[in-house]
RNA sequence: GUGGGUAUAGCUCAGCUGGUUAGAGCGCCUGGUUGUGGUCCAGGAGGUCGCGGGUUCGAACCCCGUUACUCACCCCA
């Protein structure tokens, strides 16, 4: 390869990974702003672990035969020669966090971090993305579940989504989950042939994703298939009863989807996904569960947690497609245009600033024209000049760039009052 | 990992069956009297036509390879 292909290969963010550019992030705050709200509401603290673990405590906790662990995972070997691997999800940090400090059971957190996969990417999937998602653990009760869920559903409706679907399904637990995969893997057998070659290898090894398989011939073979949802033990169907009751109360409709299983070897009883219709094809915006065995997995006390994650660029697209949450990007409020030194300009911006305005000004000797073509443009609200007759009368010309062209002439030290008295908010964007 | 589509200016794209100095819109810069943006007018800057090789008198255009982007499958937020 020639070094020129290098360097421009240097130029370009690495495959599946993108930039949030200046602009663009202001809606990133907005959503955080939003989730974090949502959380604080329902209890929940911010947690942030680090964006790598030794690469045991996924193989572990999620499962080696998990696609995500098997063939997705960024792992790496560290100058000290362990082995690490960035996180191809959130839970298994979270517990491993909460099993280093101990604090006190019930833990709830929330958390906002990028995720790594090394896959190919496409619509709506990358190799970093960044989800936003809660961990409780400690709490059995399936009032949690049914908080989870709100918490859920408020988030995505206060973005200003609708038409999402939330699918419920359980999938039972030590006690009975074990007796039903054996049924499942015979039934299985015996319609092996009619099963897609993708799927077909898969009985023993993954007997739930087949329930998932979209093809016709896998489709016709798992409608007929037991489900979990009929071979729950007590406990669980008790369990399952009173979180969809929970739910009905609240208000929040669902769907039972006996075919719904999660990716991840770590989950039990209540598990759920919001999917979301994008007219060719859906986009799972939310996706979690409970997973009353993981703590014990990873070597702590027996402790049941529920949890979810969701994407946020999926999120955002999904607010695309309907039009909602369209946050402006942040404009200044004055932009100062100085036609003299810039003397002038770079004392007045300070001013405004420790005022708590926020204000932007003109560099270099521009002319008037160019400055508040630079002012309109930067989308502030007022243009505040300096020029050589303000300069001379100790005044300052004040132009309101929204409004009706009105402009007044006052003394430089009431410029900080007069803006202050006027600017509230800033406008949107620039007109 | 598999398959399809795409790659021309900062951005969105035109470039007829290969034929002179590669175009448009938007954006950017400058000007349109004296200190004023958002409309209008004029001018200007800006391109290794992804990269490498081949065919040809001649390649942005045809062929091969390669990289990236993109969509889909697997899987997933």
């Amino acid at each position: 390869m020639s070094d020129e292909a290098v360097s421009l290969e240097l130029l370009r963010a690495p495959v599946g990974t993108h930039d949030l550019m200046p602009g663009e992030s202001d809606r990133w705050i907005a959503l955080l702003a939003m989730f974090a709200r949502h959380a604080q509401l329902y209890g929940y603290g911010l947690i942030q672990t680090p964006l790598f673990e030794d690469v045991r405590l996924f193989k572990r906790g999620v499962g080696t035969e998990t696609e995500v662990v098997g063939k997705e995972m960024y792992e790496f070997e560290d100058r000290g020669g362990r082995a690490m691997a960035l996180r191809p999800e959130g839970t298994a940090s979270v517990v491993r966090a909460f099993l280093q400090a101990r604090p006190t059971p019930p833990f709830r957190a929330w958390y906002a971090a990028p995720i790594f996969r090394y896959e190919r990417p496409q619509a709506g999937r990358y190799r970093q993305h960044h989800q936003v998602g809660v961990e409780v653990l400690g709490i059995s009760d399936p009032d949690v579940d049914v908080e989870v869920l709100g918490l859920a559903i408020d988030y995505l409706t206060g973005l200003g989504l609708q038409g999402f679907t939330l699918r419920l399904n359980s999938l039972g637990d030590g006690a009975c989950r074990p007796q039903y995969l054996e049924a499942l893997k015979a039934y299985l057998h015996d319609h092996e042939r009619e099963l897609c070659d993708v799927h077909a290898e898969k009985i023993d090894r993954n007997p739930l994703r087949i329930l998932d398989c979209k093809t016709e011939s896998c489709r016709s073979v798992s409608v007929s298939a037991p489900s979990m949802a009929d071979a729950l033990c007590d406990d669980c169907a008790t369990h399952f009863e009173r979180v969809t009751e929970g739910l009905e109360a609240g208000g929040i409709s669902f769907l039972l989807d006996k075919r719904l299983v999660r990716g991840l070897d770590y989950y039990t009883r209540t598990c759920f996904e919001v999917t979301f219709d994008l007219g060719d094809g859906e986009l799972t915006l939310l996706a979690g569960g409970r997973y009353d065995g993981l703590v014990e997995v990873l070597g702590g006390p027996p402790t049941p947690g529920i949890g979810f994650g969701s994407g946020i660029e999926r999120v955002l697209l999904a607010c695309d497609q309907q039009g909602v949450f369209d946050i402006p990007s942040k404009s200044p409020v004055v932009y100062v245009v100085d036609t003299t030194d810039g003397r002038a300009a770079r004392d007045l911006v300070a001013e405004f600033r420790a005022g708590g305005i926020e204000a932007e000004r003109g560099y270099g000797n521009r002319s008037m024209k160019s400055q508040f073509k630079t002012a309109d443009r930067s989308g502030a609200r007022f243009a505040v000049v300096i020029g050589e007759r303000e300069l001379e009368a100790g005044t300052v010309t004040i132009r309101d760039l929204r409004g009706d062209d009105e402009q007044i002439v006052i003394v430089r030290s009431e410029a900080l009052k007069y803006l202050s008295d006027r600017s509230i908010t800033a406008p949107e964007g620039s007109s």
